[in-house]
RNA sequence: GGAGGCGUCGCCUAGUCUGGUCUAUGGCGCCCGCCUGCUAAGCGGGUUUGGGGCUACAACCCCAUCGAGGGUUCAAAUCCCUCCGCCUCCGCCA
């Protein structure tokens, strides 16, 4: 959620920030009016429990017939103290509905507008040029036995599949490869639980509008992760950090699951969007200050993995619009699909600021002792699918075999290049 | 899954049977001050978190907070119910 002070303070800037998005400022009025009920309501009922508490200290003290008589006055107050007790909790509530239903204020650097107003920052990596007709990803991977698409329809459905021989090895590759270049940077790696509380998943932003791309494990209150972010943002969740150990890099490795529910139709050849994989996910807590520059490093370190698996891709800075509600900034790395003729998302990186941690309790002090506001931002640091489909892609070769590119060749016992099995 | 035990403001801990001076005890740690060649010891004070009021987002005042949520009562750390977590033993399993 946002800094309640600022909606207060400055319910303008709110108001901007929704319009910068697209979005109506019919919640930000909401908000506001539901603070000032539930400040009234609290003013209400603390001052008539305050009037109970002394009343119920003289009849501790008072005997016989007079202990009788403060009875009976105190009575009719602990009622009223009870029914205002329950307003302010209604009240409580309708501001927090309010408030967490606004997204966090876009930063001013990015783009207004909606999914197609997005800037591009940089262009990477020389783009692949075939002197013979390119082959797309389910193609290449027929020939060189890497998935297999139709028993994964045949076993789980549609938008599944096996990894199977060198598509599995390659998987394994760059699990590694992530993993060890986020060891070498300092990150602490984790392997998350992928089935969570509502918590949560409500403190993630991902329960409000997002909430019909969300697995539900039936008849539990727990749900299927669609990205690691979920149980690393709720890992310090109601903790008091130390700000002296800021930034805290976590690099955790998690299945993701992805109902993809109103993308029917949506790329639905191959492993492109499906409903799980698998992913290296950066997950960093620093200080709101600090969260800016944290955010260009994490760009800098997806760039360095884009790099050594030697894609064309292009860095994008995210509308507003298109951001989701717990991200303040966004940059993706898309990268060049031949088949497809455009750049796919393969990575993205938040910066989520404090509106995560407000709704999940995580608070930082400082070496003075001062609280100070956590910011979390998350990245993707390799997500298993898109990178293959890229790698295979970008560079095959006429006879269907993929040049392995270097970086990643010790992954696979030094193979340099992917053949064909048959 | 079965049986038992436990959850108190950083850590440990008193209090729960017998509801009300609990405004939650004491120790350790930590912070401030005094004292002091230095350090230590000693002495005094402070030290949960969230929210509200007033404001300089200080001081101060108030409300809530004893794992969470309900209930009983004028009054709940204390009594009752539900849930969660941890520990021990048994069973089962990877």
């Amino acid at each position: 959620m946002i800094d309640a002070r600022v909606l207060r303070d400055d319910p303008d800037r709110v108001r901007a920030a929704q319009a910068k998005r697209g979005l109506s400022d019919d919640v930000v009025d909401r908000a506001l009016s539901a603070d000032s009920a539930r400040r009234q309501a609290i003013a209400d009922f603390e001052a008539r429990r305050a009037e109970q508490k002394a009343m119920g200290k003289q009849v501790a003290q008072a005997q016989g017939e007079e202990k009788q008589a403060l009875l009976a006055q105190v009575k009719d107050l602990a009622a009223e103290v009870k029914r205002l007790e329950a307003v302010q909790g209604e009240a409580e509530q309708a501001w927090h509905d309010a408030i967490m239903d606004i997204p966090n204020l876009a930063a001013d650097e990015a783009p207004a507008g909606g999914e197609e107003d997005f800037v591009v920052l940089e262009t990477r990596g020389a783009k692949p040029e075939f002197d013979f007709e390119p082959r797309d990803h389910v193609e290449l991977g027929r020939m060189l036995g890497a998935f297999d698409l139709e028993r994964g329809a045949k076993v789980s459905g549609s938008r599944f599949y096996f990894f199977t021989g060198v598509g599995a090895r390659l998987h394994r590759a760059l699990v590694n490869m992530a993993l060890d270049q986020a060891a070498a940077a300092g990150f602490t790696e984790v392997v998350p639980p992928s089935l969570v509380k509502p918590r949560a998943m409500e403190g993630t932003g991902f329960l409000g509008q997002a909430a019909d791309d969300v697995y539900r494990i039936e008849g539990q209150d727990l749900y299927l992760v669609g990205t690691s972010e979920v149980p690393m943002a709720a890992f310090h969740s109601d903790e008091i950090l130390d700000a002296g150990a800021f930034p805290m890099r976590y690099a955790a490795f998690s299945p993701c699951f992805r109902k993809e529910a109103g993308s029917h139709g949506k790329d639905t050849r191959g492993i492109f969007r499906v409903h799980w994989f698998d992913k290296v996910e950066m997950f960093v807590y620093t200080s709101l200050e600090d969260s800016f520059a944290e955010h260009q490093r994490l760009l800098e370190w997806e760039k360095e993995f884009m790099d050594k698996l030697e894609l064309h891709y292009r860095v994008i800075d995210v509308a507003a619009g298109d951001l989701g509600l717990s991200a303040q900034r966004k940059f993706d790395c898309e990268a060049w699909i031949a088949s497809q003729g455009r750049y796919r998302e393969l990575t993205s990186t938040s910066n989520c600021t404090d509106f995560q941690t407000r709704r999940l309790d995580t608070r930082a002090r400082d070496a003075q002792g001062g609280a100070t506001p956590v910011a979390t931002l998350n990245g993707t640091l390799c997500s298993t699918n898109r990178p293959i489909i890229a790698l295979l892609e970008t560079h095959q070769q006429a006879d269907g075999s993929v040049r392995v590119p270097e970086a990643l060749r010790p992954y696979l016992g030094g193979t340099e290049v992917l053949k064909p099995v048959e």
